[in-house]
DNA sequence: TGTATATTTAGATATTTGTCTAACTATCTA
DNA sequence: TAGATAGTTAGACAAATATCTAAATATACA
């Protein structure tokens, strides 16, 4: 799937603790109860950047059981920055 | 002169306003005045938005008599996504 | 079925943001 | 110096944002 508003994908990396979420993903899928763990926030409020990276389409989640795994979404993580950066030329 | 905060940088970026300034600015400089030919929006707030563009360090201003051009800071607009980018590597 | 676990949703609140009008500062020029 | 022009600053206001606690939903399992 591709970019779907610029604006919400800056909007959505503005924010540190989101950008710390996208950078935890870097490496494996985790579910909002281990990333608790790693940031000092309360989970609905993690719950709150989670949806909002997943409308950005920065991110995407696949639930098992009880669990969500999260996932980022590299391919239009990249394709954002990078469009963007086209239009820089 | 080099990235300050990054998530300034990126919440100037998620402004569709505030992209179409810069846009704007790839081809030359300009004045505010100039500008608000461009966009249905008042001087003041024009004003605000280059405020924060010059604040995030992706733009200059040179004043020239009353006037003011401001200009693309182009090396740290890449260097700003460039560097973000390295990061997700 | 009942209880524990994982996560989201609802609702409240303080802060930030984008916009406007009105007023101010600085510069030019007749 | 007076008036016009260019731009910013001040102040107000509605909308959006980030956070929290409490409640709701969904799944697992004894």
């Amino acid at each position: 799937m591709a970019i779907r508003d610029v604006s919400l994908a800056f909007k959505a990396l503005s924010d540190p603790t989101r950008r710390d979420i996208l950078k935890k993903l870097r490496n494996r899928s985790m579910t909002p109860g281990e990333m608790t763990t790693f940031f000092p926030i309360s989970k609905p409020s993690l719950s709150h950047h989670l949806a909002l990276l997943k409308s950005a389409n920065l991110i995407t989640a696949d639930k098992e059981g009880q669990k969500i795994y999260y996932s980022l979404n590299a391919t239009v993580f990249y394709e954002i920055l990078n469009n963007f950066l086209e239009g820089f030329k």
